[in-house]
DNA sequence: CTTATCTTTGACAATATTTGTCAAAATAAA
DNA sequence: TTTATTTTGACAAATATTGTCAAAGATAAG
């Protein structure tokens, strides 16, 4: 269950690569890189698609552990995260059956 | 499973109140309460602790609509929404045992 | 120990988003 | 019609996010 950050540390230590590599590939400074990796600073969509190309990773996969992050993200320290989260499933359920059938 | 909105118009109407009085007592403009009970802007928390006092509900019902509203909300529109959902309360579950035992 | 490389930190700027006011237009009720 | 209420949209203020930059802190190599 790890975070965006950890994964794309893991994988960027795994191929022995610099911050300032990785950074230079998603356009930004390798602090932001480095910031995001230790969820200091949240990844943009852009990064996340980007990051996905750069380590051939399913696209899919690093947006759903990116908008996991920023659901947990968006609770943390709230008592009521739990509870809320499971009625925010209902409720993308719901939405969901709306958009399509 | 209502929303927030949905929620409290209908408590408003209930007691036949305008957007008025039930904006004065939260100190916004009325404009800015019609926009929330129509979904079209999101309260505060502080919105929130005011108006389950102003209808004498408990504050942690009210929260929980709100907390959900704002997570339903950060994946609106999205494919992946229901499986980033369920991650998500994996993680919150690691984030919560992580901070009581 | 010194030097070179890499990572982390923090101050700051630019941008985007949120939250609000205000006044006018639209709607509903008297 | 009037009068009260609600909705809309343009705009301003406040806050949050995203980024650069330069310096400080680690780590590794010579």
């Amino acid at each position: 269950m790890d975070s965006l950050g950890e994964r794309i540390r893991k994988l960027r230590e795994g191929k022995e690569l610099p911050l300032r590599t990785v950074a230079t590939y998603l356009g930004i400074d390798q602090a932001i890189l480095s910031k995001i990796e230790r969820g200091q600073r949240r990844a943009t969509r852009e990064h996340v698609v980007k990051l996905a190309m750069f380590f051939s990773l399913k696209e899919s996969d690093l947006l759903v552990t990116w908008l996991s992050d920023k659901l947990a993200y968006e609770v943390r320290d709230e008592d009521l995260a739990l509870e809320a989260m499971k009625v925010a499933e209902e409720k993308v359920k719901y939405q969901t059956r709306k958009n399509n059938g």
